[in-house]
DNA sequence: AAATATAGTTTGACAATCAAATTAAATTTG
DNA sequence: CAAATTTAATTTGATTGTCAAACTATATTT
């Protein structure tokens, strides 16, 4: 077996147990993946509009508008509208969103430390530079 | 900001752009991105039972009994005894469902290799040992 | 100015999801 | 061994996520 056809079932394994993981963390804090998801792309990425974000998380905008609504009534995220074009609505974090984001952001930077323990320095570089470049790629 | 900052923030835009894909490739077939995902794990672990796919995915038994009743229905998994435990249910791949896992498979090395393209041995090396140790780690 | 394109929302239908209740079989315990 | 407990899967009822298509309002193009 290559190790091509072994990365691409290491990368699935890896994916299946990053969501497994986050579904637990997830679901402890009453929100659901796809709130949490929502939350982690604004925090990561900042403001952003809803076409945008909706195309960032493979979502249409008609699922995108229902999950804000929801992220709205729980006051973790806000809409805003857009400087100069009257048709676009920005979503940011409220405060709130950004204590929970932050929160879980650190509960997954406490994974990757684990994950990671016993790589050496530069293994830890070569692996950011890997997936670094692989986000660039896609 | 630290490396594993970074590594985090990273291994978050990489599902993230990973699930999008997903699920446009997906859409394609007729499948929803759970029914797929469902697929891939039979496909990588071959027959399972109800309770640890369940596990694996990070759903409730509850949920997996409607997604394999609907994959079944479109016979790409079947449900049958377990040997030695009569409470046990396993679910494995149909010949078509295995047909539709190895396209899909295909795919998803072909991303990979693109992903990994500019890369030289020794990193998709050193890409797949950290990759594999991580899943050794959670 | 009219036609076309784009951003977001709404609608209707279906799928995914959970927690809790249920059923059946296995295991443990008194 | 028989009763109690645990475990595996299903069912049920309610909520959420999801899409495609229709719709509204604003921008852009012709």
């Amino acid at each position: 077996m290559s190790v091509l056809s072994k990365l691409n079932h290491c990368v699935v394994e890896f994916y299946e147990k990053l969501s497994s993981w986050e579904h637990d963390v997830v679901r402890e804090k009453g929100l659901t993946l796809p709130q949490m998801h929502t939350l982690e792309v604004l925090g990561i990425h900042k403001s952003m509009r809803m076409k945008e974000l909706a195309q960032r998380m493979g979502i249409t905008t008609g699922t995108l508008t229902v999950l804000v609504d929801r992220l709205e009534a729980k006051e973790f995220v806000y809409r805003k509208p857009h400087q100069t074009d009257r048709r676009s609505i920005l979503v940011e974090l409220t405060e709130t969103g950004q204590e929970m984001f932050e929160e879980h952001d650190r509960l997954h930077l406490r994974l990757i430390e684990e994950l990671t323990s016993e790589f050496s320095d530069s293994e830890k570089e070569i692996l950011l530079s890997c997936i670094d470049k692989m986000n660039g790629a896609f």
